[in-house]
DNA sequence: CGAAATGTTTGCTAAAGATCAAATTGAATG
DNA sequence: CATTCAATTTGATCTTTAGCAAACATTTCG
């Protein structure tokens, strides 16, 4: 259990357009906690009780099929909301939410939605947003899923990598939180092969320069190129 | 625009659990309208000015690509609320939404919605239950287009509509729309010949009756085989 | 440090589907 | 009824990508 100031996070996603006493008194209700690399927020059929804002880390939305199959549905960065299932008339978590790295969020119990609904309606009227853009990014997968092949696939998961966590470096961007072969393929349908073979020939391209659960762009343009295929 | 009758439309999922004030209130600010076949309820990118209940007939969502590839996101059935951009903070529609049966809607124009948001509380939770259903759905046609195959991707689809508009018949169900082979493929991430293919070899098998923009399904248990892979 | 464990690369082969081309069927229309 | 048009089927071929197997590299840990 932390202590938050409300002034460092006024800034985040989830809670744009709050006033600073809306802001304190959501904060009044909340737990801070910590979650470390590997731990798992909650997991797929639990039920609800909490529902969540993410302060500092990153962490992975994954499911997993009949056949033990893993396919990663998204990544949530600093001031996101997520595990929102009031939000949605739902009474459990829909798939596994696990810290990529080690992680501090905000949670409140699930009563606390009602309560903010009235005395907070911008945070709501946030988190619909919220849900909103979700489901675009779901549809646009889906479509991406349909109409494109693999390499463009992968183009298009490095990119929102490096968008969502890329740091620069002296030569390029470089993905800020471990992804493996096997993560790359997870989150676009093929197989860690595949990853491999499309990873190695961007690297004799050099477009990239790639190690052990590293990427790094070195042309952020060319990957574009591949990515959006102009 | 057609007179409306509350106790025709109780029943209906958007309005499940209303009470019969609410529903008078609601269909007093309604207009209803016809649409037939082949007409566009709204188009992807059009500001979005009003929400949608279907009363009858039977929409596709569908969304093109640069490329002019077509992909059905869904279908809608009577008794479903579509079109409710307020209720994801969104400026326009996100998709064509097509009557692909003669339709019967209601809609209210977007001040409605938080006008109801006070006075009908239990139709803006109906419709966040359908948002979060949607996303759920979205998010199992994902982890279906990553990890499974055309065949079962297919049988999917056609045991879908089925629950959503087949019709009892002599010797099986027919699916009570025109479904071209084209539409399965758009459903389905596919080309039509492939889905001509399948269901060719579906009904030498004795598992299907098809035809123009006809299906005819005569053994849905072993279809569902197919579909769920058991 | 040496041994395991884990992640990655790459060659080879096979299968699933896409693509191209052409024939066929069925419906619709004048 | 003949003609046209759209939907469908089917064959042949070509690509893409999965699957398997083995080697290789890097990290971790006893």
């Amino acid at each position: 259990m932390l202590k938050v100031d409300p002034t460092l996070i006024k800034d985040l996603k989830a809670f744009s357009g709050l006033e600073m006493a809306e802001l304190e008194l959501m904060l009044g209700e909340a737990q801070s906690s910590y979650f470390a690399k590997g731990d798992a927020f909650f997991r797929e059929g639990e039920r609800a009780t909490r529902f969540f804002v993410l302060l500092d880390g990153y962490l992975q939305v994954v499911r997993t099929t009949e056949n033990g199959e893993q396919v990663i549905m998204r990544h949530f960065a600093p001031g996101e909301v997520f595990g929102i299932a009031p939000a949605l008339q739902r009474e459990t978590y829909p798939a596994n939410a696990i810290a990529v790295a080690d992680c501090v969020a905000l949670h409140w119990p699930n009563k606390c939605w009602e309560d903010f609904a009235s005395r907070v309606p911008r945070f709501l009227k946030n988190a619909h947003g919220a849900v909103g853009e979700r489901l675009n990014a779901s549809q646009d997968r889906i479509i991406e899923m349909a109409t494109e092949q693999v390499e463009r696939r992968v183009a298009r998961a490095v990119v929102r990598l490096v968008n969502q966590a890329g740091k620069k470096t002296e030569h390029g961007i470089r993905i800020d939180i471990p992804v493996s072969r096997q993560d790359i393929a997870e989150m676009t349908g093929t197989t860690l092969h595949t990853v491999s073979r499309i990873f190695s020939a961007w690297a004799s391209l050099g477009l990239v320069e790639v190690g052990r659960q590293k990427i790094e762009v070195l042309s952020a343009h060319k990957l574009v190129t591949i990515a959006e295929g102009h």
